[in-house]
DNA sequence: AGGCTAAGTTAGTTGTCCTAATCAGTTAAT
DNA sequence: ATTAACTGATTAGGACAACTAACTTAGCCT
């Protein structure tokens, strides 16, 4: 059997191997919280994601096409998915004025007591990173924000809002700098999901 | 609206909130690299990553019972996966010898065949970690079993395999130890996944 | 022996997620 | 200006994941 990071007795001999391992441990929890708070909900993890994306994302982003790319399944699935938080009146739909096929989803008031009840599903997992030192967590920050800057740039990761792959981002000797805010950004200053990205041409 | 870490424009003030908001982006990593790899091999995901975890663990972690407890599933669900994967010549199932009630699961050869080509499915993931110097990788990986074990110690996720949670795991002014290898442990020895692993008492 | 607990299955339901096909509107190109 | 190509969204059909509830059978315990 071929050597894999998911092997116990090969896994030792590589530390990359074993970061994996961890990140595989760690997407456990969040699969893990997530159903926990939709089965207090009645809604399902995918439905939760939405719910909590649309309430936080401006409506450029909100319409079947690129939530479709945003969580990496295809638009039928979201289309489904859409159908029934209609159904359920959490969301709401305002056709598009540049393009009548197309439109976009906003948060009823029942939705945005939903967001408000579930979006802190991440909580325990926060609770326990919090428990490092600031400059653990500024290392630590700074190492997986290169990791999902590479994942981008590699095309693995799809959507694309982190400040290195910003049209105002410019590094200039080892600086990080906005041409947007028009200051220079320090490592915990790097935004993983930012409102006012642009991409780059 | 309450204060979340995937809202961006909160996000910014809670270093925390950030390392939270980049775990989930690197859970949708493996979300995707595991759905190409299925779709490759007209799998589901859960289906491989069953047969994967059934090619690197002993027959006493291969039983419906625990399966559920390690994917945080329902045996319901754990059932289901196994009759479709028997169907389909993957696996096959050994009575208990203790129980019999109870069975182990294993490969077949083809079901080998799957898992020697979807085993690697992080690669891509692996890739970008490489780039990160030895030093920082170390780290990171530092960071990452204290948080997972953290986890762990409060229930998050409920399976352990981890050094730290071990019946032979010591620590000593600060110098973790194993007493079954009988030799001290550095930071990138500790194991997320320990073949030997026996809880403690 | 009787009652509790545990291993696994079955039945029934809801919803995810896919592909393929369809419809309608937008854009580009001759 | 009209056709061709593309794009946004939906529908249809199917495999399967995930749940709960209820059941069967076997082990355990006092």
């Amino acid at each position: 059997m071929k050597n894999s990071v998911f092997n116990p007795s090969q896994q030792q001999k590589s530390l990359s191997g074993k970061i994996v391992a961890s990140f595989e441990r760690i997407s456990e929890v969040f699969k893990v919280l997530l159903w926990e708070k939709a089965k207090l909900s009645g809604l399902s993890p995918i439905q939760i994601q939405l719910l909590i994306f649309i309430a936080y994302h401006g409506p450029e982003l909100c319409n079947v096409s690129h939530l479709a790319k945003e969580f990496n399944v295809t638009k039928p699935t979201i289309s489904d998915a859409i159908k029934i938080l209609t159904h359920k009146a959490l969301i709401e739909k305002f056709p598009s004025v540049s393009d009548s096929r197309s439109y976009t989803i906003g948060l009823t008031e029942a939705g945005k007591t939903i967001v408000n009840e579930t979006a802190g599903f991440t909580q325990p997992l926060e609770k326990q990173i919090e428990k490092l030192s600031i400059t653990e967590q500024t290392t630590l920050f700074s190492q997986l924000s290169s990791i999902i800057f590479e994942l981008q740039q590699n095309q693995i990761l799809s959507v694309q809002r982190t400040c290195y792959g910003c049209r105002y981002f410019s590094q200039q000797n080892e600086q990080p700098f906005c041409k947007l805010l028009n200051s220079p950004l320090a490592q915990q200053d790097i935004r993983i999901d930012c409102p006012e990205f642009e991409a780059s041409a």
